[in-house]
RNA sequence: GUGAGUAUAGCUCAGUUGGUUAGAGUACCAGGUUGUGGCCCUGGGGGUCAUGGGUUCGAGCCCCAUUACUCACCCCA
């Protein structure tokens, strides 16, 4: 049997409805807060990604859909969209066409990691990327933006991490004091915290292990090594989020994986998605559009991933709107009137009602099931006795109440009842 | 890339120490007196038991391989 493609997912009818009131619901409060939809192409040229989210990440390193197109330039899709966003700015200038740009937007990103729970190799994310500001006031909009999107769309039991990674020379000169103290430990930790001593020493505050926990409390931390900058806009975006009343945990061991952030990052997570807790993330990326080739700017955004959400609202078990209901279902008495009756069916939907029929030659009995299932409000019963006579039997499925009208202005009738 | 687990109807799953024609619930279809839903009742269609090999008189069940999927690690949305 042909199947999807490992890692993607159908969404079918019954839950495109929901993805539906997700994307509405995100539109709307971004809206709000006055951020305009940018929409970019799925394929970049690989070199974008690999310069901006970085050649040593495990998303450059191993989980890019990279190919040769016919004229062999290597293409990639976009496994994020931050740098897409950030080139689309810079190709098009949209700093000289205003100096501050809020930006959201809901796309398909592909990553080709194995699969798991709220893990997949084709994934949808919302996002916001505000260019041309270094305001901590934004640090603060980002996470507040993010956190009232995943309320609004019914999370209850999330938590908010915030971390400062301060400017690139204050946390270089940091990770210098962070090596020096765990070249004497060097022996007592685990292999893998080992390994991310070279690649990536921040991650060893992750580690899992109670021996490397132990190591790590006494080291020395970020947060006491920020420059004054950062050290005093970390504390204007934590006082914003108090007043705001957004609860948030400070912790150090959030370090964003890709590159190119600095100072503020964040994360939202639930316990409710498996393993894979981290529903958003995001920060300030001051750096990233000058390393890509811009005059220097600056930048700060959050990504969501829609499926992780779906996956935590259904485990907290949270109701979404429901809406398949169908204003009319028209029931066909006399078969041999199958031309009136299509086109009395016709003239309803040309008035905006939700109106189904029956195509399948079926009985009285079974047409009145499916008016049901399908949950119609009300039943037209076209044909027979009353057709004679020029009239139509409207039936209100809630009340089981049933009313002849005059066929000339049944629509009219209709609309009124079901209307009301 | 590493590790573990699972595979029986569209879906959720039973299936005894290996023993006749493989089951249930649900969904779907049809009926339960003329042209009326929900609840209920009756009946029906639907399975190469993932695939290929092996052991055996006999395999859904035991063994091996393959494939697919799931979960977890790494990392991330």
């Amino acid at each position: 049997m042909l199947k999807a493609i490992y890692g993607t997912k159908d969404v079918l009818p019954k839950d495109v409805e929901k993805w539906n009131f997700l994307e509405s619901t995100i539109k709307n409060i971004f809206a709000s807060f006055n951020y305009k939809e940018i929409r970019t192409p799925l394929l970049e040229e690989t070199g974008l990604f690999s310069r901006s989210i970085g050649e040593e990440t495990d998303i450059v390193s191993k989980e890019m859909y990279t190919f040769q197109d016919r004229s062999e330039t290597s293409i990639t899709l976009r496994p994020e969209m931050t740098a897409s966003v950030v080139r689309a700015f810079l190709e098009h200038s949209l700093s000289s066409q205003s100096s501050l740009n809020k930006l959201f937007y809901i796309a398909a990103m592909f990553r080709q990691e194995r699969p798991q729970a709220g893990r997949f190799r084709q994934f949808h994310q919302f996002g916001a990327e505000v260019l041309g500001s270094s305001s901590p006031l934004l640090d603060a909009e980002i996470i507040i933006l993010a956190y009232t999107i995943l309320k609004s769309l019914g999370l209850v039991d999330i938590t908010v991490k915030i971390n400062s990674l301060g400017i690139t020379s204050s946390r270089k000169v940091y990770l210098e004091i962070l090596k020096e103290y765990l070249e004497s430990h060097l022996n007592e930790l685990s292999e893998e915290s080992r390994k991310r001593f070279e690649k990536n020493v921040l991650r060893i505050f992750d580690s899992k292990f109670e021996n490397d926990i132990q190591i790590m409390k006494d080291a020395p931390k970020l947060i006491d090594h920020l420059d004054d900058e950062s050290k005093q806009e970390f504390q204007v975006v934590q006082n914003i989020l108090r007043s705001e009343q957004i609860p948030f945990l400070l912790d150090s061991s959030l370090v964003r994986g890709l590159d190119y952030y600095s100072k503020t990052t964040f994360e939202i997570v639930s316990d409710k998605v498996g393993s894979q807790s981290a529903l958003c993330g995001g920060g300030r990326y001051d750096g990233l559009i000058e390393l890509l080739g811009g005059t220097p700017n600056y930048g700060v955004g959050f990504a969501a991933g829609i499926e992780r959400i779906l996956l935590a609202l259904q485990n907290e078990k949270t109701k979404l709107p429901d809406n398949s209901s169908l204003d009319l279902y028209v029931v066909l008495l006399n078969k041999e009137l199958l031309n009136e009756y299509y086109l009395f069916a016709t003239a309803l939907r040309k008035n905006h009602l939700k109106v189904e029929i029956d195509y399948l030659s079926r009985s009285v009995k079974a047409q009145m099931r499916e008016a049901n299932k399908l949950r119609a409000k009300f039943v037209a019963l076209f044909g027979g006795e009353e057709y004679a006579e020029n009239k139509v039997v409207l039936k209100n499925m809630g009340t089981s109440v049933q009313q002849v009208l005059p066929l000339e202005n049944a629509d009219k009738e209709i609309l009124l009842s079901v209307g009301s």
